[in-house]
DNA sequence: TATTGATGCGGGAACGTTCCCGCACAAGGT
DNA sequence: ACCTTGTGCGGGAACGTTCCCGCATCAATA
């Protein structure tokens, strides 16, 4: 069919991939030629161009990423660390959170031409020192983590959270978790609450100690008493205990074990509920029902929860969400802007939050009743 | 303090990377000699290879890993797909199981010196085409996947599951589920239940339809009816909807609706529960307890899960460990072995599980009870 | 008809490694 | 004295791209 160059034929040989060089003899053209053609550069013509493209075509040619990034002298790969590095061994991932904003940054990061390659938090330096990597990414470091650290000193820039904030060569995404949880209280104070409680895991990350920091600003700028409940650990079992904790003997002074005066007395229960620990929507509300509290007759909640399952529950459930996807964009195109314009400053991007506001959180006489289907849930910044 | 040579000095440049001449031209030897030096090959004497190894150290040098690939041929990279392609957009990997399949293939791989890249399993052809990979691993792919067919069709090895078995350029690596189904059934039958009943979620996973199969095949050898009850999906809500079916109504013949004569009844209430389905074992153990149910007093629990509180519950809960990081390490030592020493031909490996015998699944008398120390599960095969 | 400028294409170097060779030199045998 | 064998090291090609050039060719202008 076509004229000439068999120049072998197919043996059962592995398949020796077809080459530029290949092509361009194919065609009667120069590698140079049509290498322009295929990456639309250079000076063609209309005829010339599309005949190695034509050609390509036909022989199934593939360029040689390899061969590119050597040329290029960026590898189009960056590694994926997520941290808990000392506490549990390996067992990220888990939470709906993580998952999603590991898929999602996965996916972003392909679609922008780079691959995401997973570094496990117990990887040695040894492991990762002779990955051509032109940046890494690390979600939620510990206090302590080693890893950025290593990191810069390897002289690869760094994609994190604010943590990492002024540090050469370290920029940062981070969810606005001051907004987030101040918009929370307003709404529970719209809705009439004054007895917020809030749930939240003792752990070293960045993210809960900003959710703690921000409740105690809102407190006292609203002359409340803090209520805050710390759960051991993340994940559901801890955290529906520490949320007993709460609805049982009322909330815990933060700090001072004196000021718990005012704890128990019924007159005391707290009447909403701010859970920021990724627990399940349901095991909370189940939870809130067993302690006798009536959502959201008694009890307002909102859950921080990427889970799905928080619209089917009755009621539904208002949750925080943080957007993982939106993270996850934000950081990739941030991350490729300073890898492409070559920007070593310093610099960060901050994404906001989102408020699905269900049932969960809305006193009765408020509540819409639509038949049939949902009306959707009321969004809020 | 070292020796003369600076060439240019530290600029505020992004640092313009050591490579081999400049080490070799430092210790006034050539580029071959250095790489021999560091690659332990060659016919050098002590002393010059000490000499490159010591300046190589001191001036930090890197080697450039791409380039190194470009001549090998190989870039190292292999391709981590994880299933679900239609059902669920990107809700993977939040299961403890494939949490820590992934997380354990990501290092063990590294540590065989290859690197995991993320592929999401919405991914186009078109994003990971001019990717240097060197294999691909997909994690239960769907019956109806087209990404095994798009791989194979590029000319990358394939390692996946059981299902590719045979095909040309695929390899697999699979948990021995018949044997495990059989183990937890005569285990049950050893400890006197004469009525199971397996819950399995309704997938089209090559993993679940085994267990059903190996389950089948069990009751047909024990002229027991096959008591199932499915699941509409995986995750804890639904499976434990379907664990209340089973312990509620009792179970349901699978298939045929009109053998379903011995239903009801409260004589015919399961006696022994498998479930298979990765739902948290406190939350099972809860439903029990709330249908009436002692355990292991009245029926006998096995749940095949990797979650830990399984341990810490009151009984503990037997579990069917699928062991990820065995099978992510049978796994990746299969791929190396098939990529490095280039057998084509399409081959296997089976990984067994293991069962971790815990009270909920022990008739009382057969408890053992130890002082302080927990004596730790019986281990089967 | 020369001179300029634009256009179309190809030659060759470079990216940083590894590896096949070949050369120089020393030691041993005849 | 020669030839052989072995050891220690370096020169240069190759991996497959991209990109800087330079060389033709041709139209438009002086």
């Amino acid at each position: 069919m076509t004229s000439g160059s068999r120049h072998g034929g197919q043996r059962s040989e592995p398949t020796p991939r077809v080459r530029l060089v290949d092509v361009a003899r194919e065609a009667g053209l120069s590698k140079t030629t049509v290498s322009a053609a295929l990456n639309d550069t250079g000076r063609l013509s209309p005829a010339v161009r599309e005949k190695a493209r034509e050609t390509a075509r036909r022989m199934g040619y593939r360029p040689n990423a390899t061969a590119r990034q050597l040329r290029a002298g960026r590898a189009k790969l960056i590694g994926y660390v997520v941290g808990e590095a000392a506490d549990a061994p390996s067992v990220f991932l888990e939470s709906p959170y993580f998952a999603r904003l590991t898929g999602a940054t996965a996916a972003t990061a392909l679609r922008r031409g780079y691959a995401l390659v997973l570094l496990p938090s117990g990887s040695l330096q040894s492991e990762w020192a002779d990955l051509p990597l032109d940046a890494v990414v690390v979600t939620d470091p510990g206090a302590d983590d080693r890893i950025v650290d290593d990191v810069l000193a390897a002289g690869i820039p760094v994609f994190s959270d604010r943590s990492v904030e002024g540090r050469q060569g370290a920029h940062w995404v981070d969810v606005d978790i001051d907004s987030a949880v101040r918009s929370v209280l307003d709404h529970f104070r719209e809705q009439g609450a004054r007895r917020p409680v809030l749930v939240v895991p003792d752990s070293t990350t960045r993210f809960h100690a900003e959710v703690f920091a921000a409740h105690r600003e809102w407190c006292a700028e609203h002359g409340l008493p803090e209520r805050v409940v710390r759960a051991g650990e993340p994940g559901n079992g801890p955290v529906v205990r520490a949320v007993e904790t709460a609805l049982a003997g009322g909330p815990v002074a933060d700090g001072d074990p004196a000021a718990g005066g005012d704890r128990p007395g019924g007159g005391d229960r707290p009447d909403a509920l701010l859970v920021v620990a990724e627990a399940s929507p349901p095991l909370v509300l189940e939870a809130a029902r067993r302690h006798g509290y009536d959502v959201p007759g008694d009890l307002l909640l909102v859950c921080v929860s990427e889970d799905a399952t928080a619209e089917h529950t009755e009621p539904p459930v208002t949750t925080l969400s943080l957007r993982p996807e939106a993270i996850a964009e934000a950081g990739i195109d941030h991350l490729v802007k300073v890898l492409e314009h070559g920007s070593r400053e310093p610099s960060g991007t901050l994404v906001p939050t989102r408020l699905d506001v269900r049932a969960s959180s809305v006193r009765r006489h408020d509540q819409v009743v639509s038949g049939g289907s949902w009306p959707g849930p009321r969004r809020l910044a």
